[in-house]
DNA sequence: CTCATCTACAACCATTTGGTTGTACGTTAG
DNA sequence: CTAACGTACAACCAAATGGTTGTAGATGAG
């Protein structure tokens, strides 16, 4: 599976595109119905070229492919792209209650462990005696 | 509640922070041991001062706190935050499906009749006909 | 105390980004 | 056909980004 070459540049495209407001509500709208580039354009208050890049960018991303109808170009967004972002952020997920799990299992496994001491306490005191 | 301020220019951080390779290693590394700053400059080939600053990003975008351990600061990948922009993933999901149902409700309720036309109708059939 | 380490931050530079305007092209309406 | 519309794209600009180096402040080790 060389599906991994994707998933590096892929997903910096895709965040890229999603951290700025205008293009999440592009998204949003195209989610929701087509809407060709011109009519989007007049829904916010820049120019047309500044939507476009806009568009371009989603496009680039994978998260918006456009279609031809008559002379306009209907966008609209592929929710696949969504949910393959929301992929890379369930692998943190994961990987935080790996954490735990493996916090838990060191507390469990502590002999004479006397109380619920949390996790940080071994890293938690910096030994702030009566220095300064 | 108020909590409508946070998710906008937040979201825009947090997303903004993720679009970057480098940065998303960062939160690999942090979410399964906390790390020190000097400790993550030394696995990047870039200076110490540059993973500082992605360092600072991701703090700017709550995506880790950092903790003082003597000399050391120690960089923490906070789950919620990282929960929370899965979430603004997840509406766009929930927005594509209400999409889908109201095709599928569209789609069942025609009946056989040869002409459904709709409201939109007049903006939809874009007469490709037998011109040229 | 002194020294080495870790961190913070300013100044600077090249590149990218997000916006503008202007021009050109394809398609549909009359 | 011409005119109007929707789009594409190039050129340009200010601001932000991602990197560098250098300097200075805290903190722990010896």
């Amino acid at each position: 599976m060389v599906v991994d070459e994707l998933t590096d540049a892929a997903v910096d495209r895709a965040f890229h595109a999603l951290g700025d407001a205008t293009r999440r509500d592009i998204l949003r709208r195209c989610v929701q119905d087509d809407s060709s580039v011109s009519r989007l354009a007049a829904a916010y208050p820049m120019s047309f070229a500044a939507v476009q890049k806009h568009v371009a960018v989603l496009e680039r991303a994978g998260l918006v492919t456009k279609h031809r109808r008559g002379r306009e170009q209907l966008v609209r967004t592929d929710p696949d792209a969504v949910q393959r972002a929301r992929q890379a952020l369930d692998q943190l997920e994961l990987a935080w209650r790996e954490r735990v799990d493996r916090m838990s299992q060191l507390l469990a496994q502590t002999p004479d462990a006397p109380g619920p001491d949390p996790p940080e306490s071994m890293e938690n005191h910096p030994r702030r005696g009566p220095n300064r």
